[in-house]
DNA sequence: CGGATTGTTGAGATGCCTCAAGTAACGTGG
DNA sequence: CCACGTTACTTGAGGCATCTCAACAATCCG
């Protein structure tokens, strides 16, 4: 997963927005749009426009809202390091939470329909993000025929994940399913895909995957107890990635 | 909901694909590209080119399988009339529906993301698709903004389209909400929001809804016995919206 | 150290499912 | 046009997965 070095010295042309950090390579590979950058080698200028587009923004701290629901939607952003959740708040003043976004993850697909947040973002730990004009981004599209396919390739991946968690399965199923795209989403981005550490509460999973927070206990408890799993506190440790694909296997496609 | 009369003569332009029947205006005027087409009177020449690229294809008879999960993803298709409905089997054999598609409404965006359909689509009576090329209409949305917009914005929807069902909800707000889509659908589309014929078997609505088809129909009876609905077979009459929307208002966003 | 937040565990309640039987519409062939 | 089988739908009784309620334990934080 070596990256082609061709490419670094893209980083020292003169931009409007000139990134502020030094990780930004770093970031590059493992977000969204890194494989509409990287691959796409043959389009350099277009890749120029797009780094001259990105403002990065943050930190955000915990418990911060990064976006508030009904607001007029103009850009959208990606995780560069942290985690955030999304939700709404019903009349009930009950949350729904609709997601959880890692770094390389894109915030914002939603909200374009009526052009207004459809839903909170928070940041669970120390945010920062990479915000892209929403306006811009599509102008860049439409003059660069590999961003344009990502981001309809990026929207069309959002449908399918939000449709997974809409199927009728089991707490177990579930919940396997939901630490399984961890370490998916972890192995994919170079990091292990056996120990990560969740940012989130158990409410915050237990609503998420519409399960009670005790069901949530339970049934950690009981993978633990199988050998599935280990785990302290927010600490988690796959121990039987081949079980765990099994039981999570009706959720993510059969 | 008139229709400017002046963008009628674009039928007579010469085209690659001629359009094959003469109610194409008709349906145009409820398909899910028409405000990309009406709204847009600026940019005639692109509505032109809509046109040609678009291929219309069918009669489908109830049943037919109008895509198969796997096949090769190459174009998205407008419902011109009929109902269509989107499935998945798992490895047990049982079926996991992910929706229906009224007239107007867009098939296959949840297909871009790898280039395959990730669910069967079938017809579930007799069915008419407009089909447009992905290729072409991506190449046709760089030359048009109004075009990108609308697939953006199109795609968009269906992220919070499915992120609906998702939410955990009681067996009534699921009903409600669902007889009400069907009632936003049509009175949108210039049709009665009262009454209309729903096209799916018991079986098909429960499975949508994540319900058992018993639960189905004990929650249809007890709606008509509190004088919400009138059912009969598959027609349906909806009898106090006010207290439908009251009940779906948890589903339909609060 | 004390209060607040977060997570765990048990006991009982419940909404929905499963199973099983029965009824109604539909199509088919006689 | 009617008997028949088939499919779709309805209804009831009982079971189970998950929720709710309540108490408690652990951790965090000032």
């Amino acid at each position: 997963m070596s990256l082609p070095k061709d490419i670094m010295p893209l980083r020292a042309v003169p931009c409007l927005f000139p990134a502020d950090d030094a990780d930004d390579f770093q970031f590059c590979s493992t977000c969204a749009f890194s494989s509409a950058c990287r691959d796409q080698g043959y389009d350099k200028a277009a890749l120029h426009e797009l780094e001259c587009l990105v403002e990065h923004i943050g930190p955000f701290e915990a418990g911060e809202y990064l976006f508030r629901e009904g607001e007029t939607f103009n850009a959208i952003a990606a995780v560069r390091t942290g985690t955030v959740k999304a939700f709404t708040v019903d009349a009930a003043g009950r949350e729904q939470v609709l997601g959880f976004f890692l770094p390389g993850e894109v915030i914002g697909f939603n909200a374009i329909h009526d052009a207004r947040f459809p839903c909170n973002v928070v940041a669970l730990d120390t945010v920062m993000l990479c915000r892209f004009s929403f306006p811009s981004i599509s102008a860049l599209a439409a003059r660069t025929s590999a961003l344009q396919a990502q981001l309809f390739r990026l929207l069309s991946q959002d449908i399918k994940k939000a449709a997974l968690l809409a199927g009728d399965f089991s707490a177990d199923e579930r919940m396997a399913a939901f630490l399984l795209g961890f370490s998916h989403h972890y192995s994919a981005r170079g990091y292990s895909a056996h120990r990560f550490t969740l940012a989130m509460s158990r409410t915050d999973i237990a609503n998420y995957l519409r399960l009670a927070a005790e069901t949530v206990s339970r049934v950690m408890r009981r993978f633990q107890e199988d050998g599935l799993v280990k785990v302290n506190r927010r600490e988690v440790e796959l121990l039987d990635l081949p079980r765990l694909e099994a039981l999570a296997q009706p959720v993510l496609r059969g």
